[in-house]
DNA sequence: AGACTTTTTGAGAACAATTCTCAAAGGAGT
DNA sequence: ACTCCTTTGAGAATTGTTCTCAAAAAGTCT
């Protein structure tokens, strides 16, 4: 069994829930991604594997497996939020092309002692760092220039 | 003439836009509030003032005046975006109380030459520096301890 | 001021993402 | 098999946002 799997049984069993199909059709989707996704992706995935799963469902899923642990938001583009699994996979930035929308990512590490000595400053209990960056990515910093 | 208002006008000039009064309306509400609003409240704002302006118009205004620099979408709860304005108001980290809701605000200036140089290391022209911390506010910390 | 051109507007319709409803089905424990 | 919850699919409902369009307003030129 994978880990995600026993850690998303054991949340589900802590809170009387059941692990069904319909629940380890769509972890298994959400963890098959190995980069963001929407719901609508996500639900896409699901169907290819079973048609069964409705997409209500996997709107029901998504804040399980958030609060499981397994998975975050991860930001959103065009009024769409995405997903994205976590699982050995810490928290890292987003730099964000608003010209063709790509995502690169990059680690947190020095942002992240920052934060914590603010948050124990301000006596916040840290539970999630999310820092997005938008801006230009250089290839179409570079395409903007070549126009002008 | 408030400053906000010279600026709105030139970038709209530029733009071959005029000031008109609903759009000053909208405008002087956003600058009213110092802190983040949703299209909702700033919506009723203006209507106070004016009950002509319509909710289309708050929608339509908003683009101009994040484009006009002004303005910043600051975050989203509860599936509503919100914004804020930002005349000499850099940038700063949000603090969200995953309980309460509150947001607590403070300065990104330790971490700000961190990502610049990421930035620079990516060839990535940054334009914005979306920081938001989740968490425990102190208050609510307090209090679930105190249940316990 | 009047005529002309372009932008802007309000109001409600349209749209898209998300949430809700409810009757039927499924699971776990006995 | 029986009982008690939980879960589900399907579509309806809801909500935030965008679009449409005819009428009004603003700016320009004469």
């Amino acid at each position: 069994m994978q880990e995600y799997e026993k850690i998303f049984r054991d949340f589900l069993k802590r809170r009387g829930l059941k692990l069904t199909e319909p629940r380890k059709l769509i972890l298994d989707a959400a963890f098959s991604v190995h980069h963001h996704f929407t719901v609508e992706q996500l639900f896409r995935l699901v169907k290819a594997e079973s048609s069964l799963v409705s997409l209500a469902t996997v709107y029901r899923t998504l804040p399980l497996l958030i609060e499981a642990g397994l998975l975050q938001q991860s930001m959103r583009s065009s009024s769409r939020d995405s997903f994205e699994h976590i699982l050995g996979h810490p928290r890292h930035i987003h730099w964000i092309c608003e010209t063709c929308g790509a995502v690169i990512e990059s680690d947190l590490d020095e942002v992240k002692p920052i934060v914590e000595s603010d948050a124990e400053r301000f006596k916040f209990e840290l539970r999630e760092i999310k820092l997005n960056v938008i801006g230009l990515c250089w290839k179409c910093k570079q395409s903007e220039n070549n126009l002008q």
